[in-house]
DNA sequence: ATGACTGACGATGTCAGA
C-alpha cells in the first residue's frame, strides 16, 4: 500500500497552525509526526485537524517539548513515553501502528552543552530510546521519525570544524545515532541523496537561513525491510520560506 | 560577540531552543 509519511518540529502547533493546515493541504501526506508541540493535550487543536481528514494521537506538556502523530489512516494501540518511563517523565515520545506500519515521533533532547547535565541526560535518553525500539518494535516495520538534535556527519553541518566536539556533533552523541542505525535503522533522506549543505534546520538568527547555515538534526528512519519499499525521501524548504516560520522543515517519506 | 530570533508564560522579564 503506497504511504507518505512526514515528520516535522513545528516550534509549537499553536503558532504553526496555519502553517500545519497549509502544508498538509498542499502535500497531502497520510501520517505527519510533529515535535515541539509545546501544548497540553486538552488545548491541542485537534478540531482543526480533524476538518482536514485527520486524527490525531498526541503527549504534551505546558511550555515545553510534546509530541504527536495526526494520520488520515486509523491509529492502532498508540502509547506514550519510552519503555519504563514514568509519567511525570517529558513528553518526548509518542507511537501508533497506522496501515501496517509502527510509527514513532521522537523528539530527543537538545543537550544545550556537552558539559551541562543536560547533556548526559541526552545521551541517556538516546540509549533508552534503542532499548525501547530493541523490547518493543524487534521484527516489526517501523518509521521513526523526529528530531534527533544530533547531525549524522560532516555533510550535515555547515561548519564542521567549527561544530567538531559541540553540542548537536560531539562524538558521543553520533555513537549514539550510529548505534540506533545499527539496529536496524536505514536513514531514508541519506538513501537518495548524497550531497552535503542540505539542512532540516537554520537559526532563526543572524540570516541563518538566508546563509544556509544549517544542521541536518531531523530524520525519517525506515527498519530495514521497510526502507525497500521507499521510493523517495526530501525536505521541504517552502515552509521555511513563509511568514513566522518554525526553524525545522518537514521530512517526506514516500512508500510504495 | 555565552551575541542574534522565536515562543510560552504571564509580565514590563526569564527560560529554552540548537
Amino acid at each position: 500500500m503506497p504511504l507518505k509519511l512526514a515528520t516535522w518540529n513545528v516550534n509549537s502547533i499553536r503558532a504553526r497552525l496555519d502553517a500545519v493546515l497549509g502544508w498538509l493541504e498542499t502535500e497531502q501526506p497520510d501520517v505527519l509526526c510533529m515535535q515541539e508541540t509545546k501544548v497540553e493535550d486538552d488545548d491541542f487543536p485537534s478540531d482543526e485537524l480533524q476538518m482536514l481528514g485527520y486524527a490525531v494521537a498526541m503527549a504534551g506538556q505546558p511550555t515545553y517539548n510534546g509530541v504527536a502523530i495526526c494520520s488520515r489512516l486509523p491509529m492502532k494501540d498508540i502509547q506514550i513515553g519510552q519503555l519504563g518511563a514514568s509519567p511525570d517523565a517529558e513528553k518526548r515520545l509518542i507511537a501508533a501502528t497506522i496501515g501496517g506500519v509502527r510509527v514513532l515521533s521522537a523528539y530527543i533532547p537538545n543537550g544545550r552543552t556537552v558539559s551541562s547535565p543536560a547533556f548526559a541526560e541526552k545521551l541517556a535518553w538516546l540509549a533508552q530510546l534503542r532499548r525501547t525500539l530493541s523490547e518493543r518494535e524487534a521484527g516489526r516495520d517501523v518509521f521513526l521519525g523526529g528530531d534527533f538534535n544530533v547531525a549524522s556527519d560532516e555533510r550535515d553541518v555547515y561548519d564542521p570544524e567549527a561544530f567538531r566536539g559541540k553540542v548537536h556533533f560531539h562524538p558521543d552523541e553520533r555513537r549514539e545515532l550510529e548505534e540506533l542505525k545499527q539496529l536496524g535503522f536505514v536513514d531514508t533522506f541519506r538513501r537518495f541523496e548524497e550531497r552535503a549543505g542540505l539542512y532540516s534546520w537554520w537559526d532563526y538568527r543572524a540570516g541563518g537561513f538566508r546563509k544556509n547555515q544549517g544542521l541536518r538534526i531531523d530524520y525519517a528512519f525506515l527498519s530495514t525491510a521497510l526502507a525497500a519499499r521507499s521510493k523517495r525521501c526530501r525536505m521541504d524548504e517552502k515552509p521555511r520560506h513563509q511568514d513566522k516560520p518554525s526553524d525545522h522543515i518537514p521530512v517526506i517519506v514516500e512508500l510504495e
